[in-house]
RNA sequence: CAUCAUCUGG
């Protein structure tokens, strides 16, 4: 079973449903029962597709069959409404989590916020981070990596860089991730030598810049008609769009 | 230190 579901969970991510369900077929046919990971993956699929109302459908037959829902079935469930830009149902589905007994973890309040963030609302972005501080969800890299880019692209600049301050403080080490949103944010606004001294502080702390950050520097050397520089970075990456080892 | 959910460019 435990093939079957890796096999089935990686069309699911690939959006190719129905070489999943096909797999979902070969779990009956080999008498084997689909477990709780199984479902996970179909709805989670489902909901990357944006088909929220079908993934509500395969909730409800797993509890028909015995199957008990848990927090990541919910969590993916929330996910799929923000992806829809359905923000208020995303929160009812975790209020009704709450209610049933299943705390929301890290990953769950990130997946709203994040989608608050996207959509501009960095007020109730951040309340649902002070919520989440309050019920004892410690914020990680990822809750303040999406508060970093929303503030970048509220332009509150200086707001970015004291989230990022607060999260080496709380011993967050800003993850690659965090690194490429700081150099995309200050190249798009043209700071691209101070881009560089970040590239510069990664590599210092053994992170390697990927495809991410190759992109936003010659972005933003094309931004700023500074095409020498945008190609000198571009002829430095081989085939793979990586630097030659 | 690998069966499931969340963050970055084009």
């Amino acid at each position: 079973l435990q093939s079957l579901n890796i096999l089935l969970n990686c069309f699911c991510r690939c959006q190719t449903l129905g070489y999943a369900y096909s797999v979902l077929g070969n779990i009956f046919k080999s008498g084997l029962h689909p477990d709780v990971i199984t479902f996970n993956s179909l709805i989670n699929g489902l909901c990357l597709d944006g088909k929220v109302a079908e993934s509500a459908r395969l909730l409800d037959k797993m509890i028909n069959i015995g199957c008990e829902p848990n927090l990541i079935t919910y969590s993916a469930i929330v996910n799929g409404l923000c992806k829809t830009g359905d923000n208020g149902g995303a929160l009812k589905v975790m209020r009704k989590m709450e209610e049933r007994g299943f705390s929301p973890n890290v990953v769950t309040y990130n997946t709203i916020i994040d989608s608050l963030c996207k959509d501009k609302l960095v007020i109730e972005a951040r309340e649902l981070f002070t919520e989440m501080i309050g019920k004892g969800v410690k914020p990680d890299v990822v809750t303040y990596n999406s508060l970093i880019h929303a503030m970048f692209n509220a332009d509150q600049t200086d707001e970015a860089t004291s989230l990022l301050k607060e999260m080496t403080a709380k011993d967050l080490q800003p993850n690659l991730v965090t690194y490429n949103i700081l150099v995309d944010s200050l190249c798009k606004e043209g700071r691209v030598f101070e881009a560089q001294n970040i590239v510069a502080r990664m590599r210092k702390q053994g992170l390697k810049p990927d495809n991410f950050t190759y992109c936003a520097l010659i972005d933003g050397y094309c931004l700023q008609s500074e095409m020498v520089e945008a190609r000198r970075v571009f002829d430095s990456l081989g085939n793979n769009g990586l630097p030659p080892a």
